[in-house]
DNA sequence: TAGTTTCGCGGAAACGTTTCCGCGCTGCTC
DNA sequence: GAGCAGCGCGGAAACGTTTCCGCGAAACTA
C-alpha cells in the first residue's frame, strides 16, 4: 500500500521519552484532559512531550479498555428533512460540548431499518442512543430497555420513555384557535403518519380547539400523509376534490404545507384568500416563500440539545429514575398564507402568539381577531 | 451503575461453547461474513452457536488489532443545508453497501472547525475522509496529503485532489444561455462565497455564455453572499437598489434563490415577469414553491455515492494514482420564476435542456427560445 | 509405500489504552 | 525521633479481537 501514513505517536513512546511508566503517562494526560494542572516535574515533562509529538490517544484502544466510547448514536427518519437535520445539529452541538461525539443514521422511518442501524451503532459500542423516529406501536423501545441500552426520544414521544419534544398539542391548539378566529368553519387537516406522535398531537390539539368553539370537523377532512411536500400534494388533491372542500388547511409540517401551497397554486386557488394554509415548525424558508407561510415555531435546535443533555445525564447517573418527558413551548407565527392582511416585509413585521408553555388542556387566550369574510370557494 | 446491560457474547465464549480455539472461531466467522460456506462440522457448530447467541463482533476490538475501522469521516459545512444532507445520504448509502459506516460533522465552513473536527474523526481512526467543505486557499488539503490520510472532495473541487462534483461550469453556461435567449441583457449574479469552487465555476460559466452572446456583465452585478436564503436577501437588496437594477438574477444556489424571491416579493416585483430568477441544484421544493423555481438539476445523491465509492476504491488500492476529478452532468429545468409562459402543473410539464456532460468550454446548443419582452424597468 | 504439499487448527502475541495493585517515599502527628 | 497515613509511581493485567506461527493430519504424487 502507501508508504506515507505518518504513524501517530503512542502512549508507550511518550512515556519512554519522558522516562516514566505508561501508566503514569496515562494518568497525567487524563488529569490534564480534566483541566487539572500537572502535579510534578515528571508530569510537566509528559505534557510537554505529548504536545510536541502532537499526541492524540487512540479512541478505539481507550474505549476497548474503559468500556466507554463517548459516542452517541442518533437515528432519524431522514436527514434531508430540515426538521431532523436541525434537531441533529442541536444534538451534535450539545454532545460536543459535553465531550461526546455523535454518529447519525437514516432509517427512512422503516422499523426494519431502524433495527438494523441501531444494531450497527450498538456494535460500535455507542454509549447511548437518541431516537428521532419512534413509532407508536413498535416493540423496539421496550426491547432496548430490556437490553439495558440507554436512550432518549426526540421529536416524537412515547409513553413511559424519556423524550424531548415540542409541545405539539398546544401548538395544534394555537392553529385551531387562529383559524377559527379568522372565521373558518371547515378546516382540512393533513395529519402526517399515524405512527408519529408529532402529527397525532398537533391534530388532536387543533381539533380540540375547534370543538371548543363549536366547530365539528368531519373525519374525512383529516388525512394522513408523508411528512414531505409530495405528501402535502397528494393530500391536498384529495381535500380539494371533495364536494365541499375546506376553506383552510392545517398541515402538521412545513414541508407538507409547501406541497399544499404548490398544489393550490396549480389548482388556481389564491393562497390565504381562497384557502388559508398553516404549517408547523417554522423552518427557515417559511418566511422566504413567495407567499410566506403561517406556522408554529418550535425550538428544534434546542430540542436536540436538550435530548443530548438528558441522555448524557442518564449515562452519568445524575438523574432520577422517572422518565422525563420534556415539552418545549411553541408560538404561532402568522403570515400571509393564512392572513393576507399581514404584510411581512423583510425580517420584521411578524405577529406572534405565544402559547402558555407546556400547559396542556387549557385553552389559549389568543386575542380575538376580526373574523374575515368567508373565503370564496 | 445499572444492573441491566445484558452483556454481549464474546468470541472467547462462542469458541469455548463450540469447543474450538478462539482463532478458529474468528476465522470461521470472518469467512462467513465474506459469504463463504462453512468448511467443516466444527465451523458449522461455531456459526450456529454464534447465531443463537446473537453474537456481534466488537468493532472497537477488531479495529484495534486490524487497523481498519471501516468508518469514513464526512465533513460538511452544514447538514441543515439540504444540498449537503442529500449528498451525505448518498455517501452513507454507498458506504453502507460497501460495508462501511460513516460519521459526519458540521464545520460551519470555518477552517478552524474543519481542522478540529477532522482531528476528532482521525482520533477515531476513520479509514478516510470525505470533505464537502474544501476552501480554495486553505493549506489543509496539502497537510492531509502529507500525513498520508486518504480523502476525497465532494461538491467542491480543488486542483490536484480527488473530487466528485457537478459540472458546475457547464451548468452555469446553461443558465447564461437561457437568460440571454429570453432577451435579458442585464443579469445579476449572486455568486456565493469566493472560496467555494461551486459558486466560482457556476458564475464563470454563466458569464462566459453571456459574453459569447455579446453581453458584457459589469463587475458590480456579481455579488458574493452566504449560501442560504439570508445571503440571497442581502444580495438582492444590493442589486435592486442600484440605479439600473438587473432584469434577471442567477443565484448559484436554490436556497439563495428562495431568499431572492422572498425579497423581490417584498419589493413588489413580479417574479418571472419583472425579474427572472434562476437557482442551482433543483432541490425538491423548487418545483413546489408558490412560484416554481427555474434551476439547474444536479445529481446530489449520486455525487455523494460516487465520492464514497471513489474513496473506498482508493482505500483498497484499486485505482491509479492520478487524481480523479469526476464531474456529473447537469440539466436546466425551466419553470415560472424565469419564464411565466411555462405552466408546470403537478409533476409533469417541465422543460429540460441537457448539457453535453463534462465538456467544458464548448458552447451549449440550446434551442433558441422566442425572446420575451424586456421586463418593466 | 514413502515423500511432499496442502490445509486447518490451536496457541500465543499483538493492537494501545486504562485500571488494579503493591510498594516506597514524603510528610505529618504524637 | 518513631510510627503511620497518604500519595504517586511502576509493573502488569485486562479489554476482545485479528494475525502470525508452528504443527499434525490428510491428500496427493512419484
Amino acid at each position: 500500500m502507501e508508504e506515507g501514513s505518518a504513524r501517530r505517536a503512542t502512549l508507550r513512546e511518550i512515556a519512554a521519552a519522558a522516562g516514566v511508566a505508561v501508566s503514569t503517562a496515562s494518568r497525567v494526560l487524563a488529569r490534564s484532559r480534566q483541566g487539572l494542572p500537572p502535579s510534578s516535574a515528571a508530569a510537566e515533562r509528559v505534557l510537554e512531550i505529548a504536545r510536541q509529538a502532537n499526541y492524540e490517544p487512540d479512541a478505539q484502544a481507550a474505549s476497548l479498555r474503559s468500556k466507554q466510547t463517548h459516542m452517541l448514536g442518533v437515528l432519524v427518519p431522514h436527514l434531508t428533512d430540515v426538521v431532523l437535520s436541525t434537531i441533529y445539529e442541536g444534538i451534535d452541538h450539545a454532545a460536543t460540548e459535553l465531550g461526546y461525539q455523535t454518529v447519525v443514521a437514516n432509517t427512512l422511518d422503516s422499523p426494519d431499518e431502524q433495527r438494523r442501524r441501531a444494531e450497527l451503532l450498538l456494535s460500535r459500542r455507542v454509549d447511548g442512543l437518541i431516537l428521532g423516529d419512534a413509532h407508536a406501536d413498535s416493540p423496539f423501545l421496550a426491547e432496548l430497555t430490556a437490553r439495558g441500552t440507554p436512550f432518549v426520544l426526540v421529536s416524537r414521544t412515547h409513553d413511559g420513555f424519556d423524550s424531548v419534544t415540542a409541545d405539539d398539542y398546544t401548538g395544534g391548539r394555537l392553529v385551531g384557535t387562529h383559524l377559527a378566529d379568522l372565521g373558518h368553519r371547515r378546516i382540512g387537516i393533513i395529519a402526517g403518519q399515524p405512527y408519529a406522535s408529532t402529527g397525532r398531537e398537533r391534530t388532536r390539539g387543533c381539533l380540540d380547539a375547534l370543538a371548543e368553539r363549536g366547530i365539528d370537523t368531519p373525519r374525512d377532512l383529516v388525512i394522513h400523509s408523508n411528512f414531505d411536500a409530495d405528501g402535502g400534494r397528494a393530500a391536498t388533491l384529495r381535500l380539494m376534490r371533495k364536494k365541499r372542500p375546506p376553506t383552510a388547511i392545517f398541515a402538521v409540517n412545513d414541508m407538507t404545507a409547501i406541497g399544499v401551497m404548490g398544489t393550490l397554486r396549480d389548482l388556481e386557488c389564491k393562497i390565504g384568500t381562497d384557502v388559508a394554509v398553516v404549517g408547523f415548525n417554522d423552518i427557515s424558508i417559511a418566511r422566504d416563500l413567495p407567499v410566506p407561510l403561517s406556522t408554529v415555531r418550535s425550538a428544534l435546535h434546542q430540542m436536540g440539545a436538550e435530548a443530548a443533555r438528558l441522555l448524557v445525564a442518564r449515562l452519568r447517573g445524575e438523574t432520577s429514575d422517572a422518565p422525563s418527558q420534556r415539552r418545549l413551548p411553541t408560538e404561532l407565527v402568522v403570515r400571509e398564507s393564512s392572513d393576507p392582511t399581514v404584510r411581512t416585509r423583510g425580517k420584521s413585521g411578524r405577529i406572534l402568539k405565544k402559547a402558555s408553555p407546556g400547559h396542556n388542556g387549557v385553552p389559549i387566550q389568543a386575542p380575538a381577531r376580526r373574523p374575515t369574510r368567508r373565503p370564496a370557494q
